[in-house]
DNA sequence: CGCCCAAGTATGAACGTTCAAATCGTCATC
DNA sequence: GATGACGATTTGAACGTTCATACTTGGGCG
């Protein structure tokens, strides 16, 4: 950055002391420890912060306090792409929550050749006290060395190879299909089929996990050999669905483990001249704007709780261990999974 | 944040001065003009910042040098979904760039009612030295608050309150639209109606121009009476779609704001059992992932470019006042706009 | 009356770095 | 051989805050 040229030269602590007649450290009690300050200096220094516009200078109390406040949060092009947008979602819940906690965001994008590389980086420098840490795979480095490290950090999603390591947040997904399914069954339909990714990712797995589950408690029998998979090329889901559709027969609803997967079904039900909700129910997946526009229901992450137990957890006691969470995602019902014309 | 236990307290730069036997100075010299360094003493000092694993502590350089090295960047939950995904793509690139001009990214999110009481509150206490702006309306009151107080702070978005100001970078959404009017008209298709937003929104508004330019170029006439236009909801767009389709005839193509209304106009045409590309050619607007999943040939905004564009902005010398520019979009072409079957 | 205690406030030092100026050689110049 | 001039390096101070500690003051109590 060239040079800042500051209207006024900043106000610092020393200027509020003077103006107030008492020392720097009176100050500083005022705004960290008032119970502290006889009420007369409080209001008294209180007056002259306002009227002098001080705010802290960050940098110093960093330096000072050994700490900064704030938390890494890796963005980088590709996960992005490959997580949706709730990744993008999650990061500005998180950056709305920080304020909270007198904290704030830090986001950087490590050298996709070298990711640990960035953490060091940035830890050492101070910047951060810790992470949080996103769209975490299998063979993840980051948990491991972090861990190792003592760096403090939450994942926001399991951390599926360290089944000891219990600061993480995720959401349900399981939860969220059984729930898809209860409300189909609920809404009429008489079967329902599973769209989902081809087997092998966590997530997908699990959210296939809770087709089954719902099936089971609704008395449902698994239609036929097998649920449909598919990546997320539309038309692929197309046919998948397609497919599905031929085995599933008549009334029957499918939930899909995305929203792009929950097009492709769409897609499908219109190809074979019926109606989404009146003749086949359609439940996606993360409540996307594409969601909303073409009235589909879906699974929603509450992806802003996520956010407040990230905060939470990592600014919680370490002594009591951090317990894991798995929240709840919401079905928000539109019209592709209400049987009767509205 | 709870207690940090650091493995080792840090490496400062004097206990890598005591390894390397020199003065504080001279490790910060060979950091910051390793010019003014000896050959053989920079050697030496840099085998012990190496071997020490030293870096700089972020906060005391922000402290003494008076500048933090980094922009602040508002988040904020609406107008992330206002504008569909592009900012969270703007916030990915800046961050990806950000490392190259030893800089980072603090995201924020100002608290609705009072949006510059953020802004004030982040700059004052020194954590970022100036601000790249997005999302920038009508009667915004951002650009006019940081110009006043002078803080330096570039763009994504044009300033169209304020024509004097040349410090921002967007994207010619005009020049994207004409193309892909350009590209239909090659394709093969005989006319080219519009689906865009409600007029009054600037950027939409910029679309349109761009439409009606490329109609010209081409040696088209306007199709009749007007273009139709939407808001977001699917359904509404489809309606207008399937006007416009009927005012146009054969061998049409529609041009659209958005990938959103672009879907609205695939419906359309299916709903005409028409097929999209061979019967109807159909254009979207951002190239988001749904475009890539349908075979949506679309617009693409290099946000990437953007984003350096707006790096250098921001860092250039305030000599030369900065020119604003404007970026051209480029055309992902995809099955929507092929003609003959492929 | 003198003593101690607690609440409130002030002082010195430190956090880790860079700026500005001083020091130290070394070598060319008069 | 004294005088600069210059390159390389060092030293003191400063950035703005908080920590640890020391100092005041007034009141309760023996």
């Amino acid at each position: 950055m060239t040079a800042r040229p500051m209207r006024s030269p900043r106000a610092t602590i020393v200027d509020v002391a003077d103006a107030a007649q008492v020392s720097r450290q009176t100050v500083s009690n005022v705004l960290n420890r008032p119970d502290k300050v006889a009420p007369a200096t409080l209001e008294r220094v209180q007056r002259e912060i306002l009227r002098l516009g001080f705010t802290p200078h960050a940098s110093a109390q960093q330096l000072r306090r050994k700490r900064s406040s704030a938390v890494g949060f890796e963005v980088n092009p590709l996960g992005h792409r490959r997580m949706g947008h709730i990744l993008d979602e999650f990061l500005v819940e998180l950056t709305v929550v920080a304020p909270r906690h007198a904290s704030h965001v830090v986001a950087f994008a490590p050298d996709p050749d070298d990711v640990i590389a960035a953490y060091r980086q940035i830890l050492a420098s101070g910047l951060v006290d810790g992470f949080v840490l996103a769209d975490t795979r299998h063979t993840d480095p980051r948990p491991g060395w972090l861990m190792e490290h003592e760096v403090p950090f939450v994942s926001f999603g399991r951390l599926w190879d360290l089944p000891d390591l219990q600061c993480w947040v995720d959401v349900d997904g399981r939860a969220g299909v059984r729930a898809a399914v209860a409300h189909l069954v609920e809404a009429g339909y008489e079967q329902v089929g599973f769209l989902g990714w081809p087997a092998g990712s966590p997530v997908g797995d699990d959210r296939r996990a809770g087709w089954a589950e719902g099936l089971h408690e609704a008395g449902l029998t698994s239609p036929g050999s097998d649920e449909e998979s598919s990546n997320q090329d539309l038309d692929e889901a197309t046919a998948a669905a397609e497919r599905l559709l031929g085995r599933l027969g008549q009334g029957a609803a499918i939930v899909c483990a995305s929203d792009l997967l929950a097009l492709g079904a769409l897609r499908a039900v219109r190809n074979l001249d019926l109606e989404p909700g009146r003749d086949v129910g359609v439940v996606g997946f993360d409540d996307t704007e594409v969601a909303a526009a073409m009235q589909l229901s879906s699974v929603r992450q509450p992806v802003a709780e996520a956010a407040r137990v990230a905060w939470d957890m990592l600014l919680a006691p370490t002594s009591p261990e951090p317990q894991a969470q798995l929240l709840t995602p919401t079905l928000t019902v539109r019209r592709t999974s209400i049987r009767r014309a509205p």
